[in-house]
DNA sequence: GATCAAGTGAACAATATGTCCACCACGGAG
DNA sequence: CTCCGTGGTGGACATATTGTTCACTTGATC
């Protein structure tokens, strides 16, 4: 990982059709070398994939908001944990989801066609009996869009 | 927004190296037909790029964090929100950030090398005069990694 | 019945890909 | 000091893909 690296990641982001060939051209560098330079970043994982990136507002659930959930820790059959994650695994609104330290137990981000509909979706991940209590907080306008290549630059700036 | 561009946009994340010739093969339809869906999901802004996928934790920043700051209210020469994204956008380590409802004011989703290291980010975080106070919850383990396509799997089977 | 958006199948030149090769430079290990 | 191993270069080749345009067929809408 080091600034070719980074360039070539900020490359392909911002001009995805761009192929191997127009890439190397356009860094002076030997098609090989862009090849190979791919190659390492997926293996070492620091590029895990080249998929489309899909916008949940344009596919009709613009609102999102972030839960905050309280699972019970009593002895179960299966753990408590694992009941709820594969509850949450299988409602498509629930985009990501992991435990945290804190308060809550387990904090999740999912989506919503609307205000109300927000109240469906809550109500199916509410429908676990694991999950003793749930607090929403709702995403207003984003400040910051999701972003890592700011964070690449600085992985080979600050050290390497 | 159909089946066949859920099909499609699947096709495409699983096998990011199939090019519109290859996928209109698998798919049996005609390659101008991929061409034209492709086109439509980007107008459409369902479709936001076809950058490379970056791992924090591979980058050396395994480490994420949740924070949420209450920010100064008071009258100020720029507002207070508009201040403090500003800042936020120049820390690398801060992955995404966005105005919530509740007891806080923002929320945002920072990486650090360790947690020693988070002290740091934190640090550089709360530089900014306008906030006024900060919770932050670290996340333990992911339940279920960031995913939409179930999502567009169900915005086409709910609705259309 | 007319019209429009969308899909098909085909064609073309231009370009990119996958995959070899031999060769050079550098840094670390012996 | 010399011997690798890793990484980069530049070139070659056949094959496959792309971008683009065309004429024709649908199916749904008005």
């Amino acid at each position: 990982m080091d600034q070719l690296d980074v360039t070539l990641i900020d490359l392909f982001a911002e001009e995805p059709r761009v192929g191997v060939l127009e890439a190397s051209r356009r860094l002076g560098i030997a098609r090989g070398t862009v090849q190979a330079r791919l190659d390492r970043l997926a293996a070492a994982g620091v590029v895990t994939g080249w998929g489309p990136d899909l916008e949940p507002a344009a596919m009709g659930y613009p609102v999102t908001a972030f839960l905050t959930l309280e699972i019970r820790q009593e002895a179960s059959p299966t753990s408590g944990h694992d009941r709820v994650a594969d509850h949450l695994a299988r409602i498509p609104e629930v985009i990501e989801a992991c435990t945290i330290t804190g308060a809550g137990d387990l904090w999740c981000r999912v989506v919503a066609r609307s205000n109300p509909d927000l109240q469906r979706v809550i109500d199916k991940v509410l429908a676990e009996p694991a999950i003793v209590r749930s607090a929403t907080v709702i995403a207003l306008a984003t400040q910051v869009p999701r972003r890592l290549r700011p964070l690449a630059h600085a992985a080979v700036t600050d050290q390497g």
